[in-house]
RNA sequence: GCCGAAGUGGCGGAAUAGGCAGACGCGCACGACUCAAAAUCGUGUUCCCUACGGGAAUGAGGGUUCGAUUCCCUCCUUCGGCACCA
């Protein structure tokens, strides 16, 4: 039906019997056409990009793979659509930067190196080698002059000078913690890195145990509430809150508690300071470094055996929601500070060191899991927030957490409190005021996000440039000794140590202070803090001054457009967000974030819906469908068989599709006109000159959009289109013509090397790629007449065809007039005619 | 439990601003070409009905509206994140 708006051939004058077409096509010989321009193109430096003020920018980035040896899928899924959208950019008229690089250093080659001896230096740069190969064979327009490898020592040189600027500016520090630990990978993680249920690590899926260790932190949480406003970004809204999530900021109140013997302070955090009154005891996580001060000699036997049974236990177990609360009675007692009631201290593992202070103020009348443990061990429940309604304080049978009256609360009786959080609830900011005044306590804010622990007991990183004496302590390694390169010599041992503290000599150095000996820190660095600051390295990768040049930097950042998995939406993309932040504060950068657009690819699953992996047997090699069907079809396929966002699974006969319609594209601009084709007619030619701006329109939206299948859905619709209007006799007019230069230009970025030739053999001038995107005519879009379904009471009954130009007054004559309409009428007069401008006509009775 | 995303033919998916559900493609069926097959080309392809025509249908149920895949409410399913977070 809508076929009979736009289609180019009326009905009534479609041909009897279409022309047999040559459907061998020999002459499409992607292997050959492909190399030879892809060959070409980096001969005349095609996608090199350089300053040019006389353009705007476009900085377009898509995450850089690590090296594993072969490109997969997955790989060209990410990057071949990210590269359409660059290559219109650049059609645009911006001058667009889209280069690659190498997340090169991470445990898989070093884990390798174990098995078989391979040294990861020279096993990662063979991978490179193989990958850079694979790559070109995308045809993307990648600047390979700007290829940045964090692996090569003129990269992590600037990685090392960066973290002595965090530890200059004071975001830098040494810990010791109780940190994750992955048993198979050898080394720490970050939180970040930890993943699921059962807190597995999340590169090789092992459980992670608990390490009292050592270890190089950054101040992220300095950070923690800009990381939380994302004004100025275009990013998606599941990342930004999975972000806002994993920080999780929560407003309340600290408060200082005493004990009754010794005096000790103890600092609680709660959300609840409207709820002090009902305070009735208090817990401490058995960690807590007051526990063995304050309990008494009698309970000193009881407190070390839970200590030490919940130090048995792992993260999971004491994190199993429903497992029932335990604990032990310390023997001592805190004084309540806003009634100076005692109250007796626990311990129980219910109770975090890891969140808050380690201590809380337990509140059971109005905390589930303090109501659960005051039940278990017969404590007090005093209840402080009475329930609108409720006539006296009942005997509560759980915890009530919603709103209600205070009560039992002294000077706070009888104010409002509601069910908002912070200030915002009256009975919280009342309890801040009264705190603040008495100086008890103040307004406080706490976060689940944690410092960045980015030490790794690991050889292949970056090299943390950090030197210990006896004497002076940590000092950073001066900048003339930058940097601090990994000696090629080491035993490959999985000990849980860094191969660097193993090896004889290299960690033995003198103090940058005192010149006396010293030993240079062993842990490398998260691979995370690499990958923090290539897009800045991208800039001038042979830049040998300072980690960019300057001119690059202000010329193209930030990042405008930024493409990769969502999987990375608390781990690289809050890391860099941060690095820059600080690196903004320290005086290297400037503005607020590195990256102003971001857009995630979904997954590509094997063909039996299951995640791709070599002992599933489902992964699909990118370089058989390449060398099958050429990378034109591999690209085409990839940004059609499913929405970008969302990926789907392979479907190896889908990509027979793609592969009909780039034949059928060469055929249609390759084959002889047929011979039995008709003189044209100017509804022939207007109609397709209408089709082909319609869908100039459609496509220019949608890369906007980054709507890439629809991309390819329109061009597949007006290729149908070109063939009707040729059957008709269309070819050789000017409107097929411009229909021909527009369909290429309209193809090029999905189909660069495809559209390059037949661009070359239509006679035009090289490159396409360096074309400008065409502009709509919409007066030519404009129909003259329009067809219009008439509905009554709901249902489509009829259609009307009327001029384009009616008016509303004489679209709905024309809608009674229908004979089909007076039928269903029967004489009556429509209770309402609604005339849906340019839609339809609804008729109600 | 909390937060978020998604449910449309056999399949992937389309549907500007609330206005013709199923574009485009895969698959399938039939036909043309062929000795035959592949390739290619053409036609058809949501489901149901005594098929002229009619009815139902966008996870389920309800609401708003002349009109809902689209907006609102309740629920179900799948996926992702967080989770004894004080």
């Amino acid at each position: 039906m809508k076929e009979k708006e736009t289609a180019i051939v009326p009905v009534a004058e479609a041909k009897p019997k279409p022309e047999p077409r040559s459907g061998d096509n020999k002459s499409y010989q992607p292997q050959t056409l492909e190399k030879k321009w892809q060959d070409k193109w980096e001969a005349d430096q095609l996608y090199r990009s350089v300053i040019d003020t006389s353009k705007p920018k476009h900085y377009a980035l898509t995450m850089l793979p690590y090296p594993s040896g072969d490109l997969h899928i997955g790989h060209w899924y990410a990057m071949t659509p990210s590269d359409a959208r660059a290559r219109y950019m650049r059609m645009k008229g911006y001058n667009v930067m889209f280069p690659m690089g190498f997340d090169a250093f991470g445990l898989p080659a070093e884990n390798a190196a174990i098995k078989d001896g391979i040294h990861p230096m020279k096993r990662t740069f063979q991978n490179i080698e193989r990958m850079r190969k694979q790559m070109r064979s995308m045809g993307a327009m990648f600047d390979w002059q700007r290829e940045a490898i964090s692996a090569d020592p003129s990269y992590y040189k600037w990685t090392e000078w960066f973290f002595i600027q965090l530890y200059k500016a004071g975001l830098a520090y040494r810990k010791m913690s109780a940190v994750d630990w992955c048993p198979n990978c050898n080394t720490t993680l970050a939180r970040e890195q930890v993943w699921g249920d059962d807190r597995h690590c999340e590169r090789c899926g092992t459980p992670v145990i608990k390490k009292d260790l050592d270890q190089w932190f950054f101040k992220a949480t300095k950070y923690a509430d800009e990381l939380l406003n994302f004004d100025g970004l275009d990013w998606p809204q599941t990342v930004k809150t999975l972000q806002t999530n994993w920080i999780d900021r929560s407003e309340g109140a600290s408060v200082i508690f005493r004990t009754e013997a010794g005096n000790h302070k103890i600092e609680v955090f709660t959300t609840r300071p409207d709820t002090l009154w009902g305070a009735t005891f208090m817990v401490f996580s058995p960690e807590h470094p007051l526990v063995e001060a304050i309990t008494t000699p009698e309970n000193k036997q009881a407190v070390e055996e839970y200590k030490v049974q919940a130090a048995r236990q792992t993260d999971i177990q004491r994190g199993a929601v429903d497992k029932e609360k335990t604990g032990v009675f310390t023997g001592a007692y805190a004084i309540n500070p806003v009634n100076k009631e005692r109250i007796p201290v626990w311990i129980a593992d219910y109770v975090l060191m890891s969140y808050g202070t380690g201590a809380i103020m337990a509140v059971p009348a109005h905390d589930e899991r303090d109501f659960a443990f005051a039940k278990k061990y017969e404590l007090p429940i005093v209840q402080v927030i009475q329930p609108e309604g409720q006539e006296e304080a009942a005997v509560l049978e759980s915890a009530y957490s919603g709103a209600g009256i205070m009560i039992n609360s002294g000077p706070l009786n009888g104010l409002k409190v509601t069910t908002d959080k912070g200030r915002k609830n009256p009975g919280i900011a009342a309890a801040i005021n009264w705190l603040e005044k008495y100086m008890i306590g103040k307004e406080s804010v706490n976060y689940r996000y944690r410092d960045w622990l980015i030490s790794r007991q690991r050889y292949w990183g970056a090299p943390i440039p950090m030197v210990n004496c006896e004497i002076h302590g940590w000092n950073p390694v001066p900048d003339d000794q930058l940097p601090v390169t990994l000696p090629e010599d080491v035993e490959w041992k999985p000990t849980g140590e860094s191969p660097l503290k193993l090896h004889p000599t290299w960690k033995n150095t003198t103090c940058p202070v005192c010149n006396g000996p010293a030993t240079r820190e062993t842990d490398t660095m998260d691979t995370f803090m690499c990958s923090s600051w290539y897009h800045l390295r991208y800039l001038s990768p042979k830049y040998d001054q300072g980690p960019f040049d300057e001119a690059e930097y202000n010329y193209w950042m930030p990042v405008d457009t930024y493409t990769g998995g969502i999987e990375h939406a608390t781990m690289h993309l809050l890391y860099t967000r941060f690095f820059h932040k600080a690196l903004r504060d320290i005086g290297i950068v400037e503005g607020h974030e590195p990256m102003i657009q971001l857009r995630n690819q979904g997954m590509v699953l094997g063909e039996d819906g299951d995640k791709m992996s070599k002992s599933k047997g489902n992964v699909i090699a990118p370089d058989v469908l390449v060398n099958r069907y050429g990378a034109d079809t591999v690209r085409a396929y990839i940004m059609f068989f499913a929405r970008w966002e969302m990926g789907a699974p392979w479907d190896s006969q889908g990509i027979e599709g793609s592969a009909r319609w780039i034949k059928r594209v060469w055929t249609l601009f390759t084959d002889p006109v047929p011979s039995g084709a008709k003189p044209t007619t100017s509804e022939v030619t207007k109609n397709l000159r209408r089709k082909v701006h319609q869908t100039l329109k459609r496509i220019t939206r949608d890369f906007e959009t980054f709507e890439f299948n629809t991309v390819i859905s329109s061009l597949m619709e007006l290729m149908n289109e070109m063939y009707k209007a040729r059957e008709a006799g269309a070819a050789g007019s000017d409107e097929w013509k411009e229909a021909q230069e527009l369909y290429l230009k309209m193809m090029a970025p999905v189909a660069p090397h495809i559209t390059e030739e037949l661009w070359t053999q239509l006679g035009k001038p090289y490159s396409i790629h360096q074309q400008a995107w065409p502009t709509v005519d919409e007066a030519a879009i404009k129909e003259d007449s329009i067809e219009l379904p008439v509905q009554i009471n709901g249902k489509i009954r009829d259609r009307i065809t009327v001029p384009a130009e009616a008016t509303e007054d004489e679209i709905k004559s024309a809608a009674l007039a229908s004979e089909t309409v007076k039928k269903f009428l029967e004489g009556n007069e429509p209770k309402k005619v609604i005339v849906a401008k340019g839609r339809l006509v609804s008729i109600v009775m």
